[in-house]
DNA sequence: TCTGGGGTCCTAGGACCC
DNA sequence: TCTGGGGTCCTAGGACCC
């Protein structure tokens, strides 16, 4: 009889860990890393914690210590973190069969059935850490549970010790989760938290001793759920078939506000033309798309509306896609409106093989089986030609040329492992 | 001054049907 | 005037995650 092991393995301080990589010059430095257009501060190393710098804090704030040489700023450079996360993912496959990557940063790891107990697992869980760290330069750690949840708050645990924590056993269970406050619980966010502590659950402990049953009716399956995980019950499962996304999305905020129509097109040209090509890369088709629209969510006249249309026939077809894009924003536009922020997103994503029987057999938008195949062999090549040349060689006329809706990543580290021209250069003498 | 991006799932309520 | 009880499906909105 096997008992059920989970693990999560979270990269400490992933994205300010990956800049000091190739900079060792940064180490036990604050380094801090920034969102898109250099808005907020979205990662921040132990260091740059320790001097009270926030997450989320906005960068205007803290540009003097940047400026004085105190802490060290990267804006975002999301190709080369992807690039070292895949790394590491791969890795885990040495100690694990069973493996779901959560996050750019976490997977979740299945010890289940392996012949392991609290015990014999724990060299397994100290080599993981340490392998992990000297191959690839990332600090990790490894909290172990009988539940997700439970290998969830270890993890929380091990992050702030030594990098390992094992809640299998009943033992300590108790006394950790009672340090655990209710807001730092998975699942309970900014909303449920306050309602909690007004019922006078403080901690995790004091949620594990709230009846399941009462707490479905008050507030639903995913909080009972979160009752029993707490209390060692197997309810959320590790799911291994990797599930294909329903939806693609991708939206950005402008540096500085848009309000004429050309440039807003393109905006959402691009990111249509973008999300066609994250689900070709799936291998899926949209059924309908969606675009949205908002003004600064911080001024009184905040204005956020989007609208959806719906293909004939399923799509991945980027031509296609994006004109209907096009024609939402037409509708959506305000002239005079100050825009701060575009989304398009692609809806009800289905696998490819399935879709095409089905339209061919419909004949649902007055394509012949001939036109489509066409349709798809030029969104091949241009995949083809964007891979082999490098990102955004091939676009299409209505993204534009200018994009003057890019807005400034001024403090971009090289894309060191992803792009030859960038690679880091090594003097021997 | 400025204030990210990309997802998932659940629930409530309306439309519709028998 | 009064107008059941149940089921399904869809959508919008809310909540969560990193």
């Amino acid at each position: 009889m096997s008992l059920r092991i989970y693990g999560l393995l979270d990269c400490n301080n992933f994205f300010a860990s990956c800049e000091r990589l190739f900079r060792p010059d940064l180490v036990n430095k604050p380094v801090v890393v920034l969102s898109n257009n250099d808005g907020v501060v979205i990662a921040r190393s132990p260091e740059a914690k320790q001097l009270g710098i926030a997450m989320g804090e906005a960068y205007f704030k803290i540009k003097r210590l940047a400026e004085s040489g105190k802490i060290t700023v990267f804006s975002s450079n999301f190709s080369f973190y992807g690039d070292i996360s895949s790394r590491i993912m791969q890795m885990l496959y040495r100690w694990v069969p069973s493996v779901e990557i959560y996050s750019i940063d976490e997977a979740f790891l299945d010890f289940s059935n392996l012949g392991l107990d609290s015990e014999t697992i724990i060299p397994i869980q100290h080599e993981i850490i340490t392998i992990i760290k000297k191959w690839t330069g990332i600090p990790v750690s490894l909290g172990l549970g009988p539940t997700m949840t439970l290998a969830k708050v270890a993890n929380d645990i091990a992050k702030k010790g030594d990098g390992i924590c094992n809640l299998i056993d009943k033992e300590y269970r108790n006394e950790i989760l009672s340090r655990i406050e209710i807001n730092q619980v998975w699942g309970v966010g900014r909303r449920l938290a306050p309602k909690m502590v007004k019922l006078g659950i403080h901690t995790a402990h004091d949620l594990a001793m709230i009846d399941p049953h009462w707490m479905r009716r008050e507030f639903g399956i995913l909080q009972e759920q979160l009752i029993r995980e707490l209390n060692g019950e197997h309810c959320i499962d590790l799911n291994n078939m990797p599930s294909p996304r329903k939806s693609i999305q991708v939206s950005r905020s402008f540096h500085e506000t848009i309000d004429d129509f050309q440039t807003l097109a393109e905006a959402v040209a691009t990111f249509a033309a973008k999300a066609c090509e994250q689900a070709r890369s799936d291998g899926t088709v949209a059924s309908g798309i969606y675009v949205h629209l908002n003004t600064s969510r911080y001024k009184e006249t905040y204005l956020s509306e989007g609208k959806a249309q719906g293909f004939n026939r399923a799509t991945a077809h980027s031509p296609t896609v994006i004109q209907t894009a096009l024609e939402l924003l037409r509708s959506l536009f305000r002239q005079g409106t100050p825009y701060k922020k575009a989304t398009v997103i692609l809806l009800n994503l289905k696998d490819n093989t399935v879709i095409k029987s089905q339209g061919i057999l419909f004949n649902m938008d007055n394509k012949t089986p001939e036109e489509h195949y066409q349709e798809e062999r030029l969104m091949e090549s241009v995949d083809h030609i964007n891979q082999t040349m490098g990102k955004g060689k091939l676009f299409f006329g209505s993204q534009g040329m200018k994009q003057y809706w890019r807005g400034a990543s001024e403090h971009q580290s090289p894309k060191y492992t992803t792009h030859w021209n960038e690679l880091p250069v090594v003097m021997a003498k």
